[in-house]
DNA sequence: GGCGATTTGTACGTATGTATT
DNA sequence: CAATACATACGTACAAATCGC
């Protein structure tokens, strides 16, 4: 189940694609708990670190994960 | 009632404190509706436009300013 | 409606700081 | 102490919305 990488043409801006596309891997049970590094998945998506960031921001703001500096982030076991 | 530049060497980052500052200025009235330009406050506050926007992300949160854009950031009607 | 100027929004890459392992 | 990982900060470029002429 691998990254779909961020289209640049796409409808949606790139932080929001990365946002929906983690979103689908976690939904898919892709991660049991801990998600890549942020810099892996800037590789995996073929984006800028701090877009991938931006993504990240939101999906805590959707309240799926948990981000903890110098551990990593961790998906929120369900609510 | 000038801004108070951003001190490297502060307790708090460079963030929180533009948007300390904004605070204050906005509480001492200072901007009757509109804010300055965010690149404007860059160089009035001696930062990055990305810190600036941090900070704006930060007032925006605690409710005190509109920002629509192409038009500006508006001073909150209190509420 | 067009055009340029202004302003906010997104995206990038990099550097450095801080916390954890 | 070193490696890993997230956090902040910078500067830049271009896109998108708005406004005035």
């Amino acid at each position: 189940m691998p990254a779909r990488p961020v289209d640049p043409l796409g409808d949606d801006y790139a932080y929001v694609q990365v946002a929906d596309d983690l979103e689908r891997r976690i939904g898919a049970g892709e991660f049991a708990e801990k998600l890549p590094s942020e810099r892996a998945l800037a590789e995996e998506y073929g984006c800028a670190y701090t877009t991938i960031r931006q993504g990240m921001k939101l999906l805590r703001e959707r309240g799926l994960i948990v981000t903890r500096q110098g551990r990593g982030t961790y998906v929120r076991k369900q609510r």
